[in-house]
Parts: C-alpha cells; sequence; structure tokens
DNA sequence: TGGGAAACATTGGGATAGCATGGGCAATGA
DNA sequence: TCATTGCCCATGCTATCCCAATGTTTCCCA
C-alpha cells in the first residue's frame, strides 16, 4: 500500500495515545525507522488532519522564502505552523493526541481513522459515520468524473 | 521537528525570565550548545518576533553588501538593526525579555509563543489568540484551501 | 478441511528523564 | 553601600520511554 486507505478504528488510553494503524504506520515510518507526522485541527471540519513529515514540508516549502514583508505570506505561516502540533510515535506505533485537538475533533475514547490517499484523518466515531455517509449522497448526485479516469 | 510549530504558553517569572519551549530550544541549539536568538518588536503586530541566529544573518545578509548605498537599503538597515535584541538562554533554557518588548507586545506575566516555522512570535495571550482567529477568518475568505492543500 | 501454532497489533501500566519554575548567591555597576 | 543583573542549584510535576500482557489474525501442517 502507497496510500492511506480504509477505515479504521481504535482506542485512546488514559494518557491520551492511539496506535496508529498498522496499515498507516507502515506508510509513515523513515527510512531511519521513525515514525514522524504532523497534527492539525482542520479548518473545514471537526477532525484532525494527519500529514507525513514530508508531504507536510512540501506543503510548507513555499512559504520558507524569507519575505519579511508579505502579510499574505505571514497568515499562511500563521494558519500552518501556530495549529500545528509535531507528533513522533513512540515504539509501539502510538501517538498522543493533543488536548487540543481532541476537543476540536470532539474524541471520546474511539477514534477513528479515515484514509485519504496522500494523508489521513482522526474523527470521532460517529461524526465519522455521517461525514463519509453526507460525501457519498453529494458524489451520487454530482457524478463527478475522476481526472484521467475511465468513462 | 524541523520548524517552529504550534502554540505554547509559558511564564514570565518575577526576574522577566521566560522559558523557551522545549521544541524550540532544541531547534535554537547551535553546534557549540549555546541557543541564541535575535528578538524584535514587529512592525505591524504587537508582539516580539524572535529569530535564531543563522536566520536573522541570512536575512540580513543582502544588506551587508558594501556596494549597495541606497536610502532604501539605510532605511531597511536601520528597520532591521536598530530595536533588534540579541539574546541567550540560559543552562535552563531560559531568556530575559527586555523591558521595552514587552511593552510593545503588551506582555503580562504569561506569554504564548507562535511557530511560525522559520521563526516564532511571542505574544500576550489573550492578543495571540485574537490574532489567530483573525487570521484564520481572513484566510477563509480568501482562499478557500491551502497551497497544495487536501489530499 | 480442521486444528494448532506462531506472529502481529493493540492495549495497559510503571519507571525514568526532562521541563518549567522558584529561590538563593555572587558579580557588576551606580 | 546598595541595587541590579546574571548565574547556578534545587524541586515538583509532567510527558516520555520502556517493558509486559492479551487478544486477534494469519499461516502452516496434519
Amino acid at each position: 500500500m502507497s496510500q492511506f486507505m480504509g477505515t479504521h478504528q481504535n482506542q485512546l488510553d488514559g494518557k491520551g495515545r492511539v496506535s496508529i494503524p498498522a496499515p498507516f504506520r507502515a506508510l509513515l515510518k523513515a527510512a531511519d525507522g521513525s515514525v514522524r507526522l504532523v497534527l492539525r485541527p482542520s479548518h473545514k471540519r471537526p477532525c484532525i488532519e494527519a500529514w507525513p513529515l514530508p508531504a507536510f514540508e512540501a506543503l510548507s516549502a513555499p512559504l520558507q522564502r524569507l519575505d519579511l514583508f508579505s502579510e499574505e505570506q505571514d497568515d499562511l505561516a500563521v494558519a500552518l505552523f501556530a495549529d500545528a502540533f509535531p507528533a513522533e510515535a513512540d515504539k509501539e506505533g502510538r501517538v498522543v493526541l493533543p488536548e487540543r485537538l481532541k476537543l476540536h475533533a470532539g474524541l471520546g475514547s474511539l477514534v477513528t481513522f479515515l484514509g485519504l490517499g496522500r494523508t489521513f484523518e482522526i474523527w470521532e466515531p460517529g461524526a465519522a459515520e455521517r461525514h463519509v455517509a453526507s460525501v457519498r449522497a453529494r458524489i451520487a448526485e454530482r457524478r463527478p468524473t475522476l481526472p484521467g479516469g475511465g468513462a
């Protein structure tokens, strides 16, 4: 598997840790064996966005220009970095979810991982289910075509 | 972590010292173990800009060319250097914030560190929160997605 | 086809190290 | 001499790491 796929459900323990689903963990593993990612509150949905470190770095690369006087750059930097949390998995493949992000996503003791290809999202299970259902409904009525796809 | 990320909150003690958040401190640490940075009042916002020494040097390098003598260069040099404070952390990773900068940022006994990737900013907590909120609002209306965003 | 065994994934808890913070002491300058 | 600044040591707390156990799935073999 080279992309985050499927839906997984794991448990938050008393210390705020969750096991990253094993298939996802394999994708996150760096050459040195470390499993690093960046967690952010989604700005559009009540969930946590999870970025593999390389993907996040690619995303933020355009903001690294030494440009002191661009307001737009400043804004983007704040939006991107100020509420991002770096995370590294322990030896068992668990990460600690920061309190703020748990609140944002309304997490209880069960969490759902939604694979999204290059990234994945962490949801409260009920909210995840509703979200997926509504997305499916929207797609059914809109009938979008995949770029480069078949018919 | 290779970039300043996240929001941290620490306390100013009676002597005007603050602990630099540990993740930031790790990024600031030079080869010789020293933790040096440059503090400046932001010209656009009521906060303190904090630059790692190497980043500040890179920023100012273009101004150091001796063959450039324009008024604009002079102005930039003044703006950059005139109110910049060099700072070095003590053994516990704390720095003393100059009185002038504390006033500029309106700091009380609690301070908020905003990670911005290459640099970070030091804010009065309430002001920081309002600032981040307004930035988010501005971005939401200006640009629905971050560059390259979404999976 | 069924049973058994082994590997893996997720979860739990205890110990350790590091962080933020407070206070005291010495050096410096007024 | 006094006030102020900077350095160093000490402490409580928290987060992190490490070790251990259980349940599940997969694979292999009879």
